[in-house]
DNA sequence: GATGAATGAGCATTCATTCAT
DNA sequence: GATGAATGAATGCTCATTCAT
């Protein structure tokens, strides 16, 4: 776990004892816990620490400041994203690919369903997120970093179809359906819209299969 | 950063001499340049007022606070964009339509086109507005309904070309085509990731078209 | 109606037409009814003005300031309250006063009812008009020129039944007996303790009758 | 004027540490300086922790506004008269109660001396405890509490001497033998008449003894 | 290392009053 | 005379950050 990733001059303590790795744990966990409830904006230091019982002193001999816990939580959802991404590859690529359209539509409802049960699960953290991101170059940064991962993940999987698969730029496929999915999957989770969550997936299975398999 | 809740419909002047119609049209001038200059969060009422030569004390005689200028600047840019729209859309149906494809093609390209003529003109602050309705439930609700206007006009013209498009949930379309078209565009702007636009384009237009037609 | 009375540097019109002085009646009615309903404090000129359907440079034609206003309707309402008082008196001294003990409890009942008689009709006006008095010298200078005259009617009220009066000194009576009346209509219109008015004004009674009135 | 309406209970420090205490002292003993120098309204947070030589913050980190400091410095104040009160009816006990007149009149001069020594002391804060108790609920309140504690004090001095008192109703009695003192000490106090103060205090107590002593 | 007291620049907002039209 | 636009000083309050203990 390196240490504030894009900013901290000098400072925010590494802690290397046990104690101060679960201090540095509670602290992360309080700020998730009040990023998600309330917003990055209406969370303060003192609010946090308190939640972590510590002092606020404490809060800033582990973070320079407020955006280092917020980097630290980003990375942290992302790991956790493209872990499951991940494992799920893997276990299906262990099987044999038969049917391709079937793997197609298995690919689609996985990217869907994957980064919908992340919405799910922090959802509102993630609004967070990606508003921060439009707003501070440092935090567009590390989101942008931590995409790519997911990204080199699709790519991964279109090569091992790729004799099935529509489209030959893999790099620009992956960005588009991962955003696309983000987009989707923002849409269905925050109603938006008006329109039934079922016809908007159904709608977004169609576009992602018409878009990556030949009509069979 | 307590702000008021509600757009508080006390207060606010409404204009009635020439002068208060011009004040007003000069503090919402400075407040967009501001806006997009430096962001939502880095101007301050104060700024505004400065820009526009007006006193603080004018500026809250116009808005009862900043979100309240940030929304009418939404509202005016939203209304440019669907007038925009509609304007080519009433041109391109007088047109008889001939080459469903090609009309499909056309469909991409204005929607494409279209955004990203708007995300040109007004990118950084598009930015803060995506970025705000994520944070503010008013800011969403705004948006949203500006988008609604864009979202008919879509189902409008998919109505137009019915016999020729491939989905029949226009609704759920159009929601999807629009935040589709968004998204992409921002990532043509913002350059968020290193691919060429060229060929972010050309997958985007392929997504649409195999998503919208059949076959030929 | 004397202008003014202690501050206006020079300013202030003085109204002589019909239309004037109708303008400024709608003014002290509006200040009347927002000062009771809000408190002094919470009403400014633009709500007066606003309630009088004037405009802000209007009130400020009429009235230097806030304070103007709230010392016009100090002066009314004591005027209001003295007059009350002065009729009474002349319709009581009319009648030929048999039995001194019941005259003097006629007093008591005279002055408690009807100062709480104003209290009720004016009970949150009065309170701000206290609270101003001892905020602010010039409302207190106001109050007190307005309470003489009422203290200047017990005093002959006194004179006239002098030889069944126990005190002598009828001016420090008629203070105490008008602060007294004041301070305890204000305890029962105003509920501040769990007493029952009924008790209560029963020993108020007693004990102006007992100071005023030998035991027959 | 948006005060917090109830006093947050969420935010207000509680010094637990020697120089917290000293700090909170400090500006309570200004803000004590001023409300009595410039009265209530004419003082704000500012100027206070400036008098305190203190930071701004800082003072807002003991208090949530200025009226909670007001309310602190209420309670000291009339704690202080009720200990001096308790005191004196303790030692006035111990003696043989021979003659009950003499007592009324001790219980009179009492009341009188008690409170118009702490009008001495005080009596330009009394005054703007006085008006605010007026304004505003919450200090009422305050003050009706504090109050109560003298009343009943002075009901258990009644119940003392119960067979030479000539009422019976010894609560209504306490409250308006309380407050009778306390608008004429007011009176006395700041000369609103032109009486002097002698005859004044002359009149009060024979009002008082009339009421609670029967004619000897 | 931890604590929590202290800081003070910064911001949103109000309102009595003036003055050009 | 009347209007309402404009003013700007003043105020209450927040909070990221520092630092003495």
């Amino acid at each position: 776990m390196k240490e504030a990733t894009v900013f901290s001059p000098n400072k925010a303590r590494i802690p290397k004892q046990k104690r101060g790795i679960e201090t540095k744990e509670k602290i992360v966990k309080s700020a998730t816990k009040l990023f998600t409830e309330k917003g990055y904006h209406q969370t303060n230091a003192q609010q946090i620490a308190a939640s972590a019982k510590v002092a606020k002193g404490t809060f800033y001999s582990y973070f320079n400041n407020k955006k280092e816990v917020f980097a630290e939580i980003i990375e942290c959802i992302f790991r956790n994203i493209s872990e499951k991404v991940l494992l799920n590859f893997e276990l299906k690529t262990y099987k044999n690919p038969a049917d391709t359209y079937k793997e197609a539509k298995n690919l689609a409802q996985l990217i869907i369903n994957q980064t919908l049960s992340e919405y799910k699960l922090n959802h509102k953290l993630l609004k967070q997120i990606l508003a921060m991101a439009l707003l501070d170059k440092e935090i567009e940064k590390i989101r942008r970093q931590e995409e790519k991962k997911i990204i080199n993940l699709l790519i991964l999987y279109m090569q091992t179809y790729k004799e099935h698969i529509r489209t030959s730029d893999f790099e620009a496929a992956a960005l588009i359906l991962l955003k696309f999915a983000e987009e989707m999957m923002h849409q269905i989770k925050f109603k938006s819209s008006g329109i039934e969550n079922k016809r908007l997936i159904k709608e977004i299975e169609d576009m992602i299969c018409r878009y990556l398999l030949p009509e069979n």
